[in-house]
DNA sequence: TTAAACTTTCAAAACTTTTTGAAAGTTTAA
DNA sequence: TTAAACTTTCAAAAAGTTTTGAAAGTTTAA
């Protein structure tokens, strides 16, 4: 395969697994462009690389560096903006796993802990498979939020390492 | 907070958080139904409950089956099906990590590793930069899938037990 | 068989999300 | 100041996804 078509399927790939993720297709493909692309682009190049029109192109953009992924680089003596993504794939990923919790399992366990307290009659079969459900939901979340959290704060070696290894 | 309130909330919440995770809104609030149900629940009750159609009932419960979320049941001397989920959080969580495992995570894997097989010019940051990502997402996502694998096949305790403690 | 009871299908409609692009806003250099 | 170079906004349009509901299909009991 040649490197222009190889560059053009990674594109493609990484987008449709972003909107398999609720990350938009568009903003994934953007940043696949900047993990590839050896130089800072501006919005310009983005736009036409990708096909997109400016507006797309700048909200993506801005939501790109809301998720800590892309970053801004001035050139000296010009105007323009250019944009460049950090390459590092483990600082990506504790990216992602810092903002999805932050955005999706907080706000969920917020609403777990206030059904947990709901009481009611332990004889109701209504009740107790309600309770019996959310607080062990409750729990599967909150041993998760705390994994990801000690998970975050580790060092990037345990992963490429063998703790997985631990319980095979 | 009222038990029926409580009930209404927790379908609404958990419908929201599937629809962030590119599960539909739909399927997720059937889910949770039949999560805080204590018996199995017809077609049709859901339909009410819910308020959706018959035939977004049916595609819904269809779709839930095949992620092995939930079951038919036949009641003696009964024509209707009746569904019903498996309560077990640690068997839902388990299910979903494998079924998303096999839809995304081994599609990738295959593009990633046909990708990694493209040759160029060392000396050309053009190549190098697009080998150097696609080769360490390629090592990321090899070691998500493995880590996965043994997560699926370990047994449950490990996980509500202590392991994560290890690495604090 | 038949017909009642139930399930499945699928094209069209409703809804949601994303994208466009022109206009407004901002910054910079002279 | 001014105007050129650039960025941001946002309402409307397009694209994508989900839902509806009526019609077709299936199963069962008699």
């Amino acid at each position: 395969m040649e490197l222009e078509d190889a560059k053009r399927k990674f594109i493609e790939s990484w987008g449709k697994l972003g909107s398999e993720w609720g990350i938009n297709r568009t903003m994934a493909q953007v940043h696949a462009l900047l993990l590839i692309s050896p130089d800072p682009l501006t919005t310009e190049e983005i736009m036409e690389t990708l096909s997109i029109s400016r507006g797309n192109a700048n909200m993506t953009l801005r939501d790109l560096i809301g998720w800590g992924l892309i970053e801004k680089q001035h050139k000296p003596g010009e105007r323009k903006e250019y944009f460049f993504a950090d390459k590092d794939v483990w600082n990506i990923a504790k990216q992602v796993a810092k903002e999805r919790r932050k955005r999706e399992l907080e706000p969920v366990i917020k609403v777990l802990d206030e059904l947990s307290k709901v009481t009611g009659d332990a004889n109701d079969p209504e009740f107790s498979t309600f309770n019996k459900s959310v607080t062990d939901i409750n729990k599967l979340a909150k041993n998760v939020d705390k994994t990801l959290e000690t998970m975050l704060g580790a060092e990037e070696n345990w992963f490429w390492g063998g703790i997985f290894k631990l319980f095979k």
